[in-house]
DNA sequence: CACCAAAATGACACAGTGTCATTTCAATAC
DNA sequence: GTATTGAAATGACACTGTGTCATTTTGGTG
């Protein structure tokens, strides 16, 4: 976390460093990233730069906070807008998550933070304030996919369907972030791969 | 790639170095480790160090690489003994990592293998080559799968198939190894999952 | 033994980080 | 208007670690 000192700042300041940090932390990434050319296109002196900050880890990962703010944002859009059809907002949802990522400046940063957003959900996944956010609204959700066709009956089993969507959000994801596949391309499979998911692999007997 | 000098390099001395990196790699993160360790630990002047490796990365890459073949091999054994049911091989497979990689002195350093797996089989699964070995599995594959009570009919649908679970895997091996969970919790929720995915999720007419 | 190329070696230049003693600033008291 | 004081600013510098390079060693060959 910064320092109250950093907060202090007033607003001019603050932002002309936060864009220095952007710009040199979407450059390269943070093992690269050098202190002395944020402060130099900052215009601070070195010093200020650990009135501020404790390190460039620090200052990294308060950038990275405010992209992480749009993960929150969206996994909480995710569960409020989820009703009607859950397959049908979650492809509208992926669409939004990718294009909101690619229309930036700040590319490389968004990407990293893209991929360590993994560890952020997979955490707000597993830690136990979302759980107990996630037991509030089951009782809700629950209600919608019940009333679908869906054979969703357990919070459990939401959890994990939820998880599965999850993982499959991510790897397509990625396809776009690290191999460059177009958004269009992507969200076509992604949602060939909702289907299989919601259709299941089983046979009917028929 | 290491230089020629290194691959010259007498067996004992060779693997002394080796060691010494895989110990350092352990120890801390790529960024983190030192070449003055290395050298130190492996006994060799400073400079010998850059007359086999480029720099850091390049010893880093090298040692990651021989994990890297278990994944392959994970990948390989995974299409060649996926014949019965699949999820059911799947789960095997799936315990079978999570012990190959717990079960090491260079935790770590496996960890941080498994993480990069990703991009490795990413990239495999996206790269040509991959696609035209999946291609020549496939019609033995689908055989496999047509046979069993499958809805899984065309090469498209089950490449799709495998990018899931691929999906589900690694999100649930990530439980394990960034967030600690157990093996056997991994496992049970592996498979629940897995049963959904086979399952399906709309309502059945009945 | 002379010669040569490949490899080994470690001193050193250079780059970048984080510290710290000193200075500046701004708010409050008198 | 001046003194006081704590917070913030500043940049020189010590320190750490990387990669280079001129020099030395080694091992093989005529």
């Amino acid at each position: 976390m910064p320092k109250q000192t950093f907060f202090n700042l007033d607003e001019d300041k603050r932002d002309t460093l936060i864009d220095a940090l952007k710009k040199e932390f979407s450059r390269v990434n943070v093992h690269e990233a050098s202190i002395s050319n944020i402060v130099k296109q900052a215009r601070i002196p070195r010093g200020s730069f650990y009135q501020y900050f404790d390190d460039k880890e620090d200052a990294f990962l308060y950038v990275l906070e405010s992209y992480g703010r749009v993960n929150k944002a969206w996994l909480m859009t995710y569960l409020e807008e989820t009703q009607g059809d859950l397959f049908e907002t979650s492809t509208r949802l992926f669409r939004r998550l990718l294009e909101s990522y690619s229309s930036t400046d700040h590319y490389q940063l968004f990407r990293h933070a893209f991929l360590n957003m993994n560890h952020k959900i997979e955490q707000a996944f597993t830690s136990d304030k979302l759980k107990d956010d996630l037991q509030q609204n089951m009782e809700e959700l629950v209600q919608y996919i019940d009333g679908s066709q869906l054979m969703i009956e357990t919070k459990e089993e939401l959890f994990h369907l939820l998880k599965i969507i999850k993982a499959v959000t991510f790897h397509n994801a990625i396809e776009v972030f690290v191999h460059q596949l177009s958004i269009d391309e992507a969200c076509q499979q992604y949602q060939l791969e909702l289907t299989m998911l919601k259709r299941g692999l089983l046979k009917k007997e028929s």
